[in-house]
DNA sequence: CGCTTTTGACCTGCGC
DNA sequence: GCGCAGGTCAAAAGCG
């Protein structure tokens, strides 16, 4: 949850900006539901902000608490560096993940591992289902599993297999807390285009970013079914973004396609609206075809 | 037959 | 230096 979000928002309210219809012949009607629409949006980004006022007052809360609690001298506790900031806290990161110290993935990065970019993604998935398969697009060949000493679930490792020399390495894992949330964690960078990136987009998510997503070194979004990106890296800046391997970006594209889709499908005046500005516009071309060939 | 998955063994880093 | 634990390798098995 960032003000990013209010701003990818505000982006799309731009989008629908009843000030880009210069048809007129659209009616008065697609104006209203515009500007309803647009009223809407403007509401929810109200909604958001105040949402992400409440976030940062409680992010402030949380680490004051955490202050307190080192400093009252609780037992630290021998483990490896790697684990309790990845798999085991995965979801409370991803609820705040300007808490998780990983930023640059050096907290659990190991010196044989490849590239600097790090990202993380949790997927709900039935707990009932142990394939621990997480579907975005590439292609992977498993060369490993293991079950690691702070979660029974075991993890499988991953490597890309779209291209022979495709650096890029997944680890896959249940998360300890929720059975419901499978962890993915990506390592390094694709050095070949996204196999299932269409060519036509949405006009957003261009730079591998999820639309309302948050920019920045930690992006966190998360809904009921879509992916929960938490990115990491090593690099910071513009360079750490352009290089954010391109995580599920096809999956979330087509269900946020779909959503707006049946969002819009399910109104009914939406879609009359629509039918009687196709129609109105068909007919003034009919007329303007027929005026031309009979003069 | 070729590709993928499984799985035990081995390698390597880290903490003590 | 030793032991632990995560990560990787590679042979065997499975599958279409």
């Amino acid at each position: 949850m960032d003000s990013t979000m209010a701003d990818k928002s505000l982006n799309l309210n731009l989008n629908i900006n009843p000030q880009d219809n210069n048809d007129e012949t659209t009616g008065s009607f697609v104006d209203e539901e515009l500007n309803r629409m647009s009223a809407e949006n403007k509401k929810l980004t109200e909604m958001l902000c105040f949402l992400h006022e409440n976030y940062k007052s409680l992010q402030g809360q949380l680490v004051d608490l955490m202050h307190k609690s080192s400093e009252n001298g609780e037992p630290k506790l021998k483990k490896r560096k790697s684990e309790d900031e990845n798999y085991g806290g995965a979801i409370a990161n991803n609820g705040n993940h300007e808490t998780c110290s990983n930023s640059d993935g050096g907290s659990w990065k190991r010196p044989r591992e490849i590239g600097n970019t790090v990202s993380r993604v949790c997927v709900k998935t039935d707990p009932s289902d142990t394939s621990l398969i997480v579907r975005d697009g590439y292609q992977w060949r498993k060369y490993g599993q293991k079950v690691t000493r702070d979660n029974p679930s075991p993890r499988a490792y991953y490597k890309c297999s779209f291209a022979p020399t495709c650096p890029v390495k997944k680890k896959v894992q249940r998360s300890v807390e929720d059975p419901w949330v499978v962890v993915a964690i990506y390592e390094g960078e694709h050095s070949h285009p996204d196999p299932t990136q269409p060519h036509v987009s949405l006009g957003f998510n261009q730079g591998h970013k999820i639309p309302g997503s948050i920019s920045g070194p930690n992006a966190t979004i998360s809904s009921s079914q879509s992916p929960i990106l938490d990115s990491t890296q090593s690099e910071s800046g513009s360079d750490a973004e352009k290089s954010n391997p391109r995580i599920d970006m096809p999956a979330f594209q087509e269900l946020l396609v779909e959503k707006l889709a049946n969002s819009l499908t399910r109104n009914h005046n939406f879609t009359t609206a629509v039918a009687a500005a196709i129609s109105t516009k068909i007919l003034d071309h009919d007329l303007s075809e027929s005026w031309e060939t009979t003069s």
